[in-house]
DNA sequence: AGCCATATCTAAAGCGCTTTGGGAATTGGA
DNA sequence: TCCAATTCCCAAAGCGCTTTAGATATGGCT
C-alpha cells in the first residue's frame, strides 16, 4: 500500500493525503481524521526511501565504529548502547554503525555526511584536540559527543560526567583517610576521561600539600590483565601506595588479584577505590571486598544522548550546551585508614 | 555532483553513465574508460537514498535489537560485533541496529522488511523454536542465525559452535580425571546454547554409566552474581559437586569467588572449566588459578556471519547451510584428579 | 544491394514521497 | 452585491538513480 493506492481509494490527491499524515495545517480536520483512519485501517506506512530522496531525512542516527585487527571494542559499548535503544525505541530511531579503519575514520565520516545516510550521530571516546568532533562540526552535522575533548576553537554539544570531581572526591576521601602515598590505575590517557580523572586526583592531593608521584601513575588500556600488571608494578616498588584509584570495574579485578598474590589484604594493606560504569554483570559489591566506586550509569548517558540527538534531528534543540553530570561516590568495605 | 551533471558533462546519456559505471555489457571499454575516470576526478559517489529507491537494495546489514528496561545486551554482542566490523569495513556495508521491544520483536522485524531498510539481517541468541527465524524465513528476507534453533520444520542457514561437542568432551575429561559429581553452570536455559551444552554434559556422564543429577544443574542469565549463587548453592549442599563446568567466563568469575568463600581450593577441591568466548579484556589464563575452557572466538564468528550475509546479498550463496565450528578444550592449572 | 545480427547508446518511465504554485470554493466586510 | 481574504484541495515538478524499450550505426553474409 503506497500512497497513490491510499490516496485513490479516499478520492484525494496524494499532496493532500501526504499532508494530513504530516500534520500540516492545510487541510480539513475532518479530512485528516478519514485519511488518518484509512491509513491505519490499511496499515500503510510511507516507504522511508522514497521520503529519504524526498527530503533528505534519513531517520537515522550513525556511529562511526572504529574497527581493525588491533582494535577491540570497548565493552563499555554495550552498555551506552543498551541506553541508546531504551530510548530510540519508543522514536522508531534506528542507529546505523558504519565501521571505519581505526587509523582513518575521516573517510567515513565524509561518506555517510555526504550520502546524508543519517540525520544525526555521536560520538564517543574523544582525545584532547579531537579531530573527529572538528571535522562533524565543519562537515555541519548534528552530533553529540559522549564524553568531551579539550582545545577545541569552538563549543560543540556533549554529555560527559564529572570525571574530574569523581576522582577528586574518592582522592579527598582516601587522604581524610590518611593516605598519602595514592596511586591511580588508568586508562588509556590519549582519552580525555582519563586525562581529566588524573587531573582529579593531582588536585585532590595538592590541596592537601600532597603531590602525584609520576611513578604512580598507570595508564593502559582498560582490561584485567593491565589492572594486574600495574597493581603489581606499584605495589612491589619500594614506596607501595596504600591505596589506589583505579578507572574500571575490570582493571580493579586485575588489582585485587595482584593484592592477593601478594598476601597483602583490602582494605588493610590496601585501600581500592573504582569508578563503576553500572554494569548488569558484575557489580562492585560482589566483590569479595565490597569495592568503593565512583559511579554512573553509562546506560544512562546512552538514553540521554539518544534523546537529545532526536531533539536536534527535530530542530528542538540546538546550540552547543554541554552537560555535566555529577558521579555518586559509594562507600563500601574496600577503603580504611592507613597504617 | 549527480549523474544527471556527470553525463551532459561527459556528452553522455545517463543510462550509458550509470551501466558504465555498474559493469554493464553494454558499453564500450573505451567508454567506460572515460566514464570511470571521470567519476573518479570529480569525485562522483551514487546518491545511496536514489539507488535504493530504484533498486530496492539498501547496502546495509540489519540486526534487530531486544531492548527495554529489564533487558541487558549481553557483554558477548561487543565482541561479535568487533568481527562483523572488520568483515563489513572492507566492503562498505553498514549495520543498522534496529532497537525493539524485546516483548514484541515482531512488529520490527515486520517494519524494516517491509521498509526494505536492509538487505540482510542476522539473529542472535536463539531459543528452540525461535519464531524470529519463522519470521524472516517467511518474509522472505535474506538472513544468518548465529547460534542455531530446534524444532523448526525447515532449515535455515546459521553458524553455531559446537556446544554440545565442546561440553562433552569437557565433561568427559573431567570424568577421566575421577570426577563422578559434575555440575553445569549454564546460561538462561531458554537458549539453544544452553541447551546443547547441558546436553554435551549429559551424554558424556551416561557414557560412563553416570547420570548429571537435576540439582546439579543451574541455569541463569550470566552475570557474576549468579555465577556465585549457584556456585553456593552448589557447593553447599551435602552432595555437592567435585567439579564444574560453566558456561561463561563472568559466570566463573563468580564460582572462584564462592569458592574462595567456602575455603575450598582449585583444583584440590573443585576442579572447573568454563567456556571462553575469547574477551580481550578477561582472559582464562589470567584467574588466579588459569582456568581450563573449552574456547571458540565470537569475534572470528562475527566476520564470518557478516562474510556469509554479503555473499548472500549479492547472490553468491543460498540455500540452507549450518555451519558449526569445532571447540578448543583448552587445559590449564583448574582441574584435577577428584579426591 | 539487401538483410540481419551485433554493438553501442539514448529517451523516458518508473521508484514513492514531498512540496511548490495554483485553483476553486467559502466566508466576511463594505 | 461585489471583492478580497481564507480555507481546502490538486496537478505536477522534483529528489537521483536504474532499467525498459528502442534507436542508430556497423559489419558480415548472401
Amino acid at each position: 500500500m503506497n500512497l497513490k493506492q491510499l490516496s485513490t481509494m479516499l478520492q484525494l490527491s496524494q499532496t493532500t493525503v501526504s499532508r494530513a499524515l504530516n500534520g500540516y495545517p492545510e487541510v480539513n480536520e475532518e479530512t485528516r481524521r478519514r485519511v488518518v483512519e484509512a491509513a491505519k485501517r490499511h496499515g500503510y506506512r510511507p516507504n522511508p526511501s522514497a521520503r529519504r530522496l524526498a527530503t533528505g531525512k534519513a531517520g537515522m542516527i550513525g556511529y562511526v565504529m572504529p574497527t581493525g585487527a588491533a582494535v577491540d571494542i570497548d565493552p563499555h559499548f554495550v552498555e551506552f548502547l543498551s541506553g541508546l535503544g531504551d530510548y530510540a525505541r519508543g522514536h522508531e530511531l534506528d542507529l546505523v554503525l558504519s565501521p571505519a579503519d581505526a587509523q582513518d575514520e575521516e573517510t567515513t565520516y565524509r561518506r555517510i555526511v555526504a550520502n546524508k545516510q543519517v540525520d544525526a550521530l555521536y560520538m564517543s571516546a574523544p582525545r584532547a584536540a579531537d579531530s573527529r568532533i572538528a571535522l562533524a562540526h565543519q562537515l555541519g552535522i548534528p552530533f553529540i559527543v559522549h564524553g568531551r575533548s579539550e582545545g577545541l576553537d569552538f563549543d560543540y554539544p556533549f554529555i560527559d560526567i564529572d570525571n574530574e570531581g569523581a576522582f577528586h572526591d574518592a582522592t579527598r576521601l582516601l587522604i581524610q583517610l590518611g593516605h598519602k602515598r595514592i596511586a591511580v590505575i588508568n586508562g588509556d590517557d590519549t582519552q580525555t576521561f582519563a586525562i581529566f580523572r588524573e587531573r582529579g586526583v593531582r588536585r585532590a592531593l595538592s590541596e592537601s600539600g600532597l603531590a602525584l608521584d609520576f611513578r604512580h601513575i598507570r595508564s593502559e588500556v582498560m582490561t584485567e590483565e593491565n589492572g594486574y600488571r600495574a597493581a603489581r608494578c606499584l605495589l612491589e616498588a619500594s614506596d607501595a601506595p596504600t591505596a589506589i584509584v583505579c578507572s574500571s570495574l575490570i582493571m580493579a579485578l586485575g588489582v585485587v588479584r595482584a593484592a592477593r598474590d601478594l598476601n597483602l589484604s583490602l582494605p588493610g594493606d590496601l585501600s581500592l577505590v573504582s569508578h563503576d560504569d553500572v554494569f548488569p554483570w558484575l557489580k562492585p559489591e560482589h566483590f569479595s571486598v565490597p569495592l568503593t566506586t565512583t559511579r554512573s550509569s553509562i546506560r544512562a548517558a546512552g538514553a540521554r544522548v539518544a534523546e537529545r540527538l532526536a531533539a536536534r534531528i527535530s530542530g528542538l534543540e540546538d546550540g552547543a550546551r554541554g552537560e555535566v553530570w555529577p558521579v555518586d561516590l559509594v562507600v563500601r568495605g574496600s577503603i580504611a585508614g592507613a597504617r
